[in-house]
DNA sequence: CGTAAGTTTGAAACTAATCAACTGTTGTGG
DNA sequence: CCACAACAGTTGATTAGTTTCAAACTTACG
């Protein structure tokens, strides 16, 4: 009963559960860029029908990105709207001084910037190298007037961001550092698992500084963190990015996972 | 530039900015119950012309409750939708050795329920008396696809909610007790104004145990730190549950506003 | 290869939590 | 209306978990 575990994304992201959202798509080119895309099934655009597609398809242009490239600036007019089809995008806040809590980690098929008003309220880089279809709000906007069915899975995925982020909430608030650490591994295994792997063997397209900024720690804690769950056996490093869950029941025991008493 | 200040609902909320949503209203009896209902122009209701309210009317009705009773219970199944109408309700998770964090404070206005799947996310129960209009989670969503405006509405309100959250996650994984507080405190506030008042003397109608388990603190340190807060003379308590702000300027500095340095 | 960036580990410092005592507030019944 | 009990809040002393500072080690890359 109970929890679900949080995710990852924050800013808009992967379907709610049931249906999936519609945005709009990518393709490697061809005439029906949409139905090609690798990411279509995993995005809002996945609940459109053809016509619908093809109109957001109209207002979208396809955007490449490399590593450490920004998408968003904190405080910028938010002028246009993404929908990730490959790569990895940091998403974060800063305050005055640089502290920075990065909000949420973005993978294709989630959507970036829709928990905006006027500007942007985060800032959003490249982790990895990828690419994005890109929108004008505007259009976008007068867009889901049109397509109700678009912005009924908008909503959806928004009140799944706005969970996933109560999640993290409680985790930032109340977790200790083994507790965050284990929560994040299991993130990302069920993650996994819903793009179809086993979730057992999870990459880490993240340094251990962005982890830390997403867990509230620092990057030590993080480092001897990992290093007590790598002696205690319930993980394995493979590279410096990716590592094998090796106990998941004993993960999912640290991890505190989101069980009330009652 | 930048930075709007965090806000307090998370669940569901106060109106975006701009329009504001429409859900259904309470009133003190009448012929037109909503029209009279003192929170009508802070509810998602707000935005329903004539026809759209009387529908909702129709599927919704009067709950009132008194301090301490519970409105959702996490893990339970999610079958109600709440409309704030008066009094303050608090919207907490737990982690099965009891450790508590609060999400969010929800006054009148604020609505609650939508940032959940079948079963309720988080806990909700009352802090004060007070009211609310109560929905079949079913009748609403059939509703809402009827009600264009009102799906809108909802979308804007989602939206916002999840960028309060996202400062909360900043206020959670990067601020110092001080800060937190001061956040808190500006908070209330703005929230003050908004509703008509100076924002200048705020009423603190949650204990200081509540604060400290949405600050992520405990009751002692939040204790201390308004002392501190008091003896630098940025604020001075009139009552146990109200303050005067006394130095408005300072205590923003203190919060660290989300102002990125860039 | 060599340099820079990223990661790990250790020691000291610090913030906030915990434990504990005391004070203030609230609400009830004599 | 006061006395008292129960609860809420404050303050102090100590502890603990995480950060900070520092150095060594590893990995990635030009």
């Amino acid at each position: 009963m109970a929890g679900k575990g949080s995710e990852l994304s924050l800013v808009w992201s992967r379907p709610p559960g049931f249906a999936a959202g519609a945005v709009a798509c990518e393709s490697s080119g061809g005439e029906s860029p949409c139905q090609l895309c690798s990411a279509h099934h995993l995005s809002v655009c996945g609940v459109l029908a053809e016509t619908g597609l093809r109109r957001l398809n109209a207002i979208s242009d396809q955007r490449e990105f490399t590593p450490g490239e920004t998408l968003a600036r904190e405080g910028d007019p938010a002028t246009q709207l993404f929908n990730i089809t490959s790569g990895v995008i940091r998403v974060h806040k800063l305050l005055p001084d640089g502290r920075r809590q990065i909000i949420g980690f973005l993978f294709p098929g989630d959507f970036l910037g829709l928990a905006t008003g006027d500007r942007y309220a985060f800032s959003a880089e490249a982790i990895t190298k990828g690419s994005a279809c890109r929108f004008s709000r505007k259009a976008y906007q007068r867009l889901l007037v049109e397509l109700p069915e678009l912005e009924t899975s908008l909503l959806e995925r928004t009140a799944n961001d706005l969970r996933i982020a109560q999640d993290q909430l409680l985790l930032l608030g109340r977790k200790t550092a083994i507790e965050r650490l284990a929560s994040f591994l299991l993130d990302l295994s069920n993650r996994d698992r819903r793009a179809g792997g086993e979730g057992v063997e999870i990459a880490l397209p993240m340094t251990r500084a962005e982890i830390a900024d997403y867990l509230g720690l620092t990057t030590e804690t993080v480092s001897r963190v990992t290093s007590r769950l790598k002696a205690r056996g319930v993980i394995r490093l493979l590279t410096m990015h990716s590592l094998r869950i090796v106990k998941p029941a004993e993960l999912a025991a640290l991890a505190g996972f989101e069980t009330p008493p009652a």
